[in-house]
DNA sequence: CTTGGCACTCACTAGACTTGAGTGCCAACG
DNA sequence: CGTTGGCACTCAAGTCTAGTGAGTGCCAAG
């Protein structure tokens, strides 16, 4: 299922071998951070070939640019191109055990409301994988409005405090410098409830055009509501481990660059929300457009309600990265959320 | 009124002209980032002295443990106790016109609620600063409930929402696997904001012993309320500009631990509020006990509201740090932010 | 097509040398 | 007596010079 979303190219498949020495590089290569040459290469496939032919074939792939060559007298690296190659011919593994007794036993123990189990599972996440996470939690824009009511704080403030269907609370300051009285504020309070119960967001609502004190109210309280939809409709994001955006990479100048994009919570949503797509999938290098995480992959998988994405995960690192290992991860996390709130709707 | 909080030892004041070449190395080495010679010194000072007599001071500052040598042929840094003198001893100066104006601006146009403001206001003080900046919200253990209400999600599901006195609200769901009807949901509603309504968190609370669905849903509520307290109670936190961490210092490992530790936000408040005191102060280097943060200085300025300090914000960098200047600014969002509040209360 | 042989490349390391900023000390000076 | 210029000394950092070796590309023989 997850073979080759995105296969960049019609360059279509390598031979057995190429594939396997590809496959051998990638492998050396995430595991010593070095370049890999063609006698490790041979050393570590069951190919039974000399190095000189293995060097053959590297040529054969610098060429068609799965490798690439630091510089004339080291071993070869992986491109973006060959990771993804890489990436799109795996056989997906499975999570190991001690990973998915944790997410088990995570989501067993795991309670309150959706807001503190995603940024709890974006901890999880980055604890298991040692990179960063990301979770989104799916705007909420179709949502209807459940209840709504005003709140006396003070004299004259109030707060229009909003439940909507998918259990979001909002709450919105109402200012009201002629200090309605408390009885007006309770009628206001009762037709706000009665005006917007079932509407969503984005409905229009007839607002009365009275001077009274309760219409005011109710006007204000409106707008305040409508107002302030964009930010309500936006989604969730949770980052967690930023920290290991600081092991991943070893120029300062690329954490920065890499945190600095982390910090823009819209870039992220954005970010994710293109690379998802109906089942795991990678975004390598330059793939996904942002220049300043061209020395990053990209993870994500979505989380789903009743069939509907809602939400979704993401584990960003170096290219460099145990795929394997943190797609299986985000595979099985993104199962077990799934479930978690499949069985447990609206919580 | 800022003088000399935590003054460190009893080894008092440096007499003048120590304390200008002191001033001066400091200054210096904050501009450069390089150990400060003798020869700078006697340049950037007004003494009209030569670099043997700053030289003879010199030895006696390190002496006396204000100053260090990377090495013997190298110029004089200032230790934390050096940092701590100049801290001390510096006039407090005013924020920047351009600064002053930006500050000024962001509250004249920020709107919405608190915990929008707060977070905004993190990222206003990294973006003048250049430095990460924490913004802690107190927590409202002494709130008392408005308003409780049970809102029905759905069959199985319900969602307690209470409003607090300062304007926080809070959700908790609530199961109901045996489905109350919509009255009793209702009844129970009604109950409850009946039972809630003036108490605190800490409040206990004579819950209905009885064994049918309105008693029951109203036992199921309280008691996800009260099992949430600890969370609820707790303080926001908002960290703005953590990427300035990757700017701050070079070593890939210190920008890793000190990243490691923003994440752990009970760590970060409890070091804010370690270093609260009621004005502008500042912890240096070890001053603060948490030794990955030994690198890196912290000011501190409190926000108040009527008199009650409610939330403080914090600014984080290196110990090479232009204090004046970041001082000021805490001061100065600080203040804005105190007024803020004060003039609209409970928002 | 595969392979061993071989010359070649070039990053990396280590040592030797140089440079220069900055020091500590000291004798002389006002 | 504090201040100062002189001076020898120190030591990080830069430059240069091999030397090393992993790894390559090429080629002729199997």
């Amino acid at each position: 299922m997850a073979r080759r979303q995105k296969s960049s190219v019609a360059s279509g498949d390598l031979d057995a071998r190429k594939a396997t020495i590809l496959h051998a590089v990638v492998t050396e290569h995430v595991d010593t951070a070095q370049p890999v040459g063609s006698s490790a290469v041979a050393a570590a496939t069951d190919l039974e070939v000399s190095p000189a032919t293995v060097r053959a074939e590297m040529v054969a792939l610098e060429r068609e640019g799965y490798l690439a060559q630091p510089h004339t007298s080291a071993g070869r690296v992986p491109t973006d191109k060959g990771y993804r190659y890489f990436v799109d011919h795996l056989e997906r593994g499975a999570v190991g055990v001690a990973q998915q007794h944790q997410v088990r036993d995570f989501f067993a123990h795991v309670r309150g409301e959706m807001e503190d189990v995603l940024e709890q599972t974006s901890r999880l996440l980055s604890q298991i994988t040692s990179h960063t996470s990301v979770v989104v939690g799916a705007g909420h824009s179709r949502a209807s409005i459940l209840s709504a009511q005003l709140v006396n704080l003070d004299a004259h403030h109030h707060l229009l405090v909003t439940v909507f269907s998918d259990g979001t609370v909002t709450k919105h300051s109402v200012m009201d410098p002629s200090g309605a009285s408390a009885a007006d504020v309770a009628e206001a309070s009762r037709q706000l409830n009665a005006l917007l119960i079932g509407t969503t967001l984005s409905s229009r609502i007839q607002v009365p055009s009275r001077a009274d004190d309760v219409a005011r109210l109710v006007r204000e309280a409106t707008s305040a509501l409508h107002e302030a939809a964009p930010t309500i409709e936006g989604e969730q994001v949770y980052i967690g481990g930023s920290s290991r955006v600081a092991e991943s990479f070893d120029g300062v100048e690329t954490v920065r660059a890499v945190l600095s994009i982390l910090e823009q919570e819209l870039v992220v949503v954005s970010l994710i929300e293109d690379i998802l797509d109906a089942d795991v999938s990678v975004a390598i290098g330059s793939e996904h457009g942002l220049e300043p995480l061209s020395a990053c992959a990209v993870i994500v998988a979505p989380v789903t309600l009743e069939g509907e994405v809602v939400g979704a995960l993401g584990l960003l690192g170096p290219t460099r990265m145990r795929y394997r290992e943190v797609m299986a991860t985000a595979q099985a996390v993104s199962d077990e959320l799934t479930r978690h709130f499949g069985g447990e709707p609206g919580a």
